[in-house]
DNA sequence: CCCATATAAGATATAATGTATCTTTTACAC
DNA sequence: GTGTAAAAGATACATTATATCTTATATGGG
């Protein structure tokens, strides 16, 4: 569903983090692809948890998380603030710049789907912060709701 | 800021309850004057905090867990699922039929403000959805950003 | 008024999520 | 090889939340 190809999104990453500088460790690579196989946002603690189902060295929570602040600096996870869960980004391959992330959150089967709104929305949205006395707001949005097959089920 | 009018606010919730056939105990009353009186979101814990230093009647933190339960299916109190935390509603004391609450937080100063999204923002919104496979979105949302005084200072 | 019942509150334990800090290990440059 | 910095390991603890069982209070019917 969610990965196409989750090895070339790996060695995608590989890549991109090679030209950063930056190294893709062994445990950082298990977080992600962690990640990038699950279904579904994951917690800190159940991506503990996958990785020590796949393999026996012990993966502690504690990493996960300093591991889960270097994915998210780089941009290859992200947080959801709405969910205290972890998800891989869609845009693993590609050279989306990625200024922004917009997620839909299907509250029934948890489902997400990161989509670009477009910049209309988000004109709108900054419209309406700046009357209420916003200057500026972030471009992570997080809207909840019901996805088709839920919806109809 | 806030609140113009705080006792007025807990008087009108008080009526409402009545018309409702449902009780505003003094538990009750107390965790929503707290909430009324706060300057920001408040958590579970500090709303404890702030009635254990109001009253010499402890209040245990579960209380309030279950108070803001029951606050919250009356919409007199929001949660703010991006931060934790708990907000009074700001249209305690109008006939707001409170089908939407868009909410934005300031990352600085953690400043909320509950405003209304034109329908042509939430329409916006909804066709984005729709074309990414989701039928229907929450009419909750919280937006994150800077406010005017903390962007320019 | 008194009791029966339902709702609310109290109390305790524990789960889930996240941060702080210090130590040990590993990678890499020289 | 050795020194240095980054990463990982380990432990403690803070914060947010749920589960469950018991006790108290309010309200309606005799």
């Amino acid at each position: 569903m969610r990965t196409v190809n989750s090895e070339k999104a790996i060695s995608d990453v590989e890549q991109k983090c090679a030209d950063r500088g930056i190294r893709l460790t062994r445990r950082r690579k298990e977080v992600l692809r962690t990640l990038v196989l699950a279904e579904s946002a994951l917690s800190a603690y159940e991506i503990a948890e996958q990785c020590n189902a796949d393999s026996n060295d012990p993966m502690p929570a504690m990493s996960v998380y300093r591991i889960l602040d270097f994915l998210r600096n780089q941009q290859f996870v992200h947080r959801l603030e709405t969910a205290n869960k972890y998800i891989s980004c869609s845009h693993l391959s590609c050279g989306h710049d990625h200024a922004q992330s917009q997620f839909l959150i299907c509250n029934e089967c948890r489902k997400v789907e990161e989509i670009d709104f477009s910049s209309e929305a988000f004109l709108v949205m900054e419209k309406a912060a700046s009357a209420a006395g916003f200057s500026s707001i972030s471009p992570q949005l997080e809207v909840r709701g019901l996805c088709d097959s839920c919806e109809t089920s």
